[in-house]
DNA sequence: TCCTAATCGATAAATATTTATCGATATAAA
DNA sequence: TTTATATCGATAAATATTTATCGATTAGGA
């Protein structure tokens, strides 16, 4: 069901790789010039084989005794995680949270930037947010092939969701960031990542009411 | 490293759950009061083995034939994940993404509230949001303290977030969750979740490109 | 009433992921 | 120059997770 293609960086591995970017980003900025998979292990909380095996896949190569050259590091990482090609996404449905992604700047970082909002509600069509424009949700289709946009953002009520998805399809999206509580249905070709903060939010909540109330009782 | 305790319900279906009750809270107002694994499984693009052994460990039974009651399934989930008590929350940086998460209705589906929303600047201070007070940070201890909250959101930049983790610890709250891009260091006690959105915006871009541009060339 | 088909629950197999171990090697200190 | 040690890379073991299989059971139709 869905997509059966192999990846080539299995998925738990593929979620930790921008964590470590992050990680050493940070560090480089502090002026550290080489560091090793137990330092970097120690700062987020893993162990070191699971850093070096996961840092092996991104192709750099660390030394004995030092440990990894942080810029060659950095370039494999961004190598690997697609950060050296602009992305430009376009965005759909500016409430509070839309109008949260348009102000984040650290995508910016990464080479990815929202290029266009859309809405249908007359209150947001014509403003600006963070030098972005919001458009009328109808223009989407044409402005997507005309600039050959390739990722959207969802960031609809539940009900509207799958219609917008369907649009953005049919305009030639080919990965949607999804924060519409919803699993949507779409072709397989199309890649969807879902964010779904409500749900994210309940494992939290159990994970704290695993720890504090014991195990279930019975 | 971090907790060792082992968790009773694995993570992959932790994560799971939630979207599994969300499909069914939405089933259910459809009218729907008997489902199968199948048509969950259908639904959510999984395999019906899958969802059978996840709910399993919410203590649902189902029966031959029908599948199981709708009813009795939410109620089963609700007590697992812990909506059948009511949780409140603080909130630490008024920022567009803690606006966002303060505008967010749907946490009170959930039994989840924020309670009240701190900052350090004046521009929010004393404002209100969605019927929730901006309070000057300085308050979050005695506040936190005397209201019993256990729950924090941290929304603020990354370089801030380690010192507000620390104070929401020392002010008694036990579980984080954290939108800012670093790795917290706190005592094992404490439950940290990470919503690391630029991480997760990263995935999707990395899927995007595993699957147009065909394997790792080498 | 009897038969068929859909479904669950349990067990087992397959696969994926994490963790341990160990030899080789390069750096830095003696 | 020699030696001690931190580190990597590779391989192997352990663990966790997903998927397959199969008997038992029940609803609904013949």
């Amino acid at each position: 069901m869905g997509d059966k293609r192999i990846p080539q960086i299995p998925l738990p591995t593929l979620k930790r790789l921008p964590v470590y970017y992050q990680y050493l980003t940070r560090q480089a900025r502090k002026g550290v010039t080489d560091i090793s998979c137990a330092s970097i292990a120690k700062a987020m909380g893993l162990v070191a084989v699971q850093v070096r095996k996961d840092l092996q896949l991104t192709g750099a190569v660390g030394r004995p005794k030092t440990g990894y050259r942080l810029k060659e590091l950095l370039e494999a990482l961004e190598r690997t995680l697609g950060y050296d090609n602009k992305t430009e996404m376009f965005l759909v449905g500016v409430g509070s949270l839309g109008k949260a992604l348009l102000h984040y700047r650290r995508f910016g970082d990464y080479n990815i930037g929202i290029a266009a909002a859309f809405d249908v509600s007359e209150d947001v069509i014509g403003t600006e947010i963070d030098g972005k424009p919001v458009l009328p949700f109808r223009k989407f289709p044409s402005l997507c092939r005309r600039l050959h946009v390739k990722f959207g953002i969802i960031c609809v009520p539940a009900e509207a969701a799958q219609e917008v998805a369907n649009i953005m399809v049919s305009s030639g999206i080919e990965a949607i960031w999804n924060f519409a509580p919803i699993t949507l249905e779409l072709p397989d070709m199309v890649i969807v990542h879902n964010e779904n903060l409500t749900a994210s939010l309940s494992i939290l909540l159990k994970k704290y009411k695993t720890q504090h109330t014991g195990s279930e009782r019975e």
